[in-house]
DNA sequence: TATTGTTATACTCTATAACTATA
DNA sequence: TATAGTTATAGAGTATAACAATA
């Protein structure tokens, strides 16, 4: 009795998707990683850049130079944090709200098409497997503690 | 009656699926560009450069540099076209086919790790989708010949 | 003149190593 | 001494513009 997909039946579909995904990159938007970043700032709220770093698997190195760009292009702003002298927080401004919101909006847009071309029971389907992929995903975050980089 | 997922909805479940499979990359593996030249080449056997670029949806100088790197790994290698004096054939090598299966092998076990920790219903609701994501994914590629950047 | 590929240049993203400032 | 962050440097990946060689 067949319980469930192999990673090998599901890696390809995976490697599919992160394709089409790609494929919907548009010149004017931005890169996943400053989406990535914009997310978990407006997810969580404002917070120091090692915390930042951490919840994206990044160097500290890299964070500072990503978000350095952030703050070049006006969409984070970095501020002393007034309890630790050596800490910076970092938190969206409007325009990175903004940004956000648009970037997300068309790639919503974007699947909705995508969707629209699908017959019924693939969308259903879909929808079916929605909480298991997100469940899937979640598996392979919380690793632990396994060192920082 | 609800037919299906918005885009708003699989859009956040697809940017954790990416991030997910990010943080499964080892350091001494193949990039993702690298695995999807290498995986087409496999699948579509030799081609040109022109049509590495095309097919990847990358611009010729940016497919010119990536199959350099792949062949200074001795993954690739360039073959002058006998019929177009201004083309090269760029076909797999044995170490290449062989980096490839390796990367598939330990991307499909860790798959099979994550897809262990599920409740059987979850895996089962992956597989019944796994052909409707597939045709999603595929919604996306063939956008017709609008331009080559 | 159009196509194939390369070279030149530049930017993003990412890393490690070395450093400064604060705790 | 440990932690937070930056600077220096390097490499992958990607792009556009300009060029050479061939069709």
């Amino acid at each position: 009795m067949d319980l469930g997909p192999t990673g090998a039946q599901l890696l390809p579909v995976l490697a599919q998707l992160v394709r089409m995904l790609r494929q919907m990159d548009t010149p004017d938007g931005l890169s996943a990683a400053a989406t990535a970043v914009l997310a978990r700032l407006a997810r969580d709220g404002g917070q120091r850049l090692t915390d930042l770093a951490r919840g994206e698997r990044a160097s500290q190195p890299g964070m500072t130079q990503l978000v350095g760009r952030l703050e070049r292009d006006g969409l984070v702003r970095r501020i002393p944090d007034p309890y630790d002298g050596r800490g910076v927080q970092v938190e969206l401004t409007d325009a990175g709200r903004t940004a956000l919101a648009l970037g997300e909006a068309r790639y919503s847009a974007a699947l909705d098409v995508l969707l629209d071309r699908l017959a019924p029971p693939d969308r259903a389907a879909i929808a079916d497997a929605l909480p298991a992929l997100t469940r899937l995903a979640e598996a392979a975050e919380p690793v632990g503690v396994r060192g920082d980089r």
